[in-house]
DNA sequence: GAAATACTCAAGCACCTGCTTTACTAAAGC
DNA sequence: GCTTTAGTAAAGCAGGTGCTTGAGTATTTC
């Protein structure tokens, strides 16, 4: 069975590399070919491949090999999770913020 | 002037870190000082502070010295850039998904 | 004012990252 | 079948990360 339980510290670490951003950006205009990703940077094929790889073990990428060429594509379930994560985060503190705000307005009057 | 363009590669790798976002996760209920926030953990003090280092130099985090006490807060600002890209990029991808789906079902017909 | 508290600074160390290079294998195209 | 294309595997290396220890410096507290 597929691991759905997506790993955040694989995820934002593969997240903080502005490389693998551009490869994800790149992705989510439809699937390419590893030396279709490739080819706007200005690295060794074997560069962006290990890139890919560290894309995959998060989960963000799914990888296929057909023929001699790997496909490429975003998973957005990986991607769902760390936004849910962060989001889940925020809203606690901002929740917060509003019934501090209310309470002290209260004291106000 | 504060710089307001929270860097993505500095914030996803301070939430690559399972200690960095337990941090963050409890000061979202609520601001505290470095040693309490350290108190759960099991190493030194001067670790979890060079934790809030990396987490204040991302933008997710503010703090400010008190006396010899150093207070933190969370900085919902980071946090809302960073799922806003991932939001962006799921988005593309799931509108090209549902397009691609609605083209296919078209020719079904 | 002496002792305890809450950091701060800097050095050191094992391990991890982001590349490169070189050498190799497997599919396509001619 | 020979060449080109696309990728894989592994080693090596500079620089970064996540700790620790040890030695300091401000504030409080008693």
């Amino acid at each position: 069975m597929l691991d759905h339980a997506p790993d955040l510290d694989l995820v934002f670490q593969a997240l903080a590399d502005p490389t693998r951003r551009a490869l994800v950006e790149r992705m989510t205009t439809g699937p390419a070919s590893a030396s279709e990703l490739a080819r706007p940077f200005d690295m060794t094929l074997a560069a962006v491949l290990q890139h890919l790889k560290v894309l995959e073990d998060s989960g963000l990428v799914h990888t296929k090999k057909e023929g001699r060429v790997r496909m490429c594509r975003v998973e957005p379930d990986a991607l769902r999770g760390a936004e849910a994560w962060i989001a889940e985060r925020r809203t606690t503190w901002e929740r917060r913020l509003d019934r501090l705000g209310s309470v002290l307005s209260e004291e106000e009057r």
